[in-house]
DNA sequence: CAAAGATATTCTTGTATAGTTATAGTATTG
DNA sequence: CAATACTATAACTATACAAGAATATCTTTG
């Protein structure tokens, strides 16, 4: 049960926030096959160093990914595959939207034929 | 499937972001118990007009909210509940997290007894 | 049509943060 | 121990955006 009240909210809005960035994103979909370390990530993402460092301590710290160091290597994983179950939720929702969208569409083309 | 191109996860990640702000959850909760107007929404969160407003064109355009005027008064509605499965997922995670937080620390606290 | 009420829009300000560059810290290898 | 590779951090810049104040638009009512 969600409260009106602002404080129980802001956990969740943060959560969300960390998924609201393309970069993050695309970290998870790197990491969807398995655990990798730093390089790998930059090299499959082409983002910049520093970069792909910063996103993965948020993720992290949103427990959405766990670090485990090997060495000189740093690897990561994904903590809880509930993160992709939220993308295919909304995956599946902008594809309603989509289909509904072209449908208005296509009753605006098929008026101009009366 | 998720792409590891971006350019695919752009409108996941800005579908995210609309979630990513708590005074949009807040809205989004006052329209769980059925479709009200702007005043009430006012009235329910506490928050500004201009914002209420400025909130509700974006929860709009992101076809997560439906825009209904009615005379004078504009009623907004949850166009989709898919966005309370996703808020309870998240609140899932991070009750388990939360869990575990709490069992690493009776753990420590356990420690010193010894 | 004037006044009041409801909603939307514009403008401005302050804050957060993504990305880059440069640097630092840490571990391996010769 | 020196050199190299890997990762993290610091400093900076540019951008996005939330919030509030003021104003505009639209609707009802008298």
């Amino acid at each position: 049960m969600l409260e009106i009240t602002s404080p129980a909210l802001t956990p969740v809005a943060d959560y969300f926030k960390v998924l609201s960035q393309v970069s993050r994103l695309q970290i998870l979909c790197v990491l969807q096959s398995g655990e990798k370390n730093v390089t790998e990530i930059i090299e499959a993402t082409g983002m910049g160093q520093a970069n792909v460092s910063k996103h993965l301590m948020v993720l992290t710290q949103a427990g959405i990914v766990t670090r485990q160091p090997k060495g000189a290597n740093v690897f990561y994983q994904i903590t809880d595959p509930i993160v992709f179950e939220l993308c295919e939720l909304v995956c599946d929702r902008l594809k309603i939207q989509l289909q509904e969208q072209s449908q208005k569409l296509s009753q605006l083309t098929a008026m101009r034929y009366f």
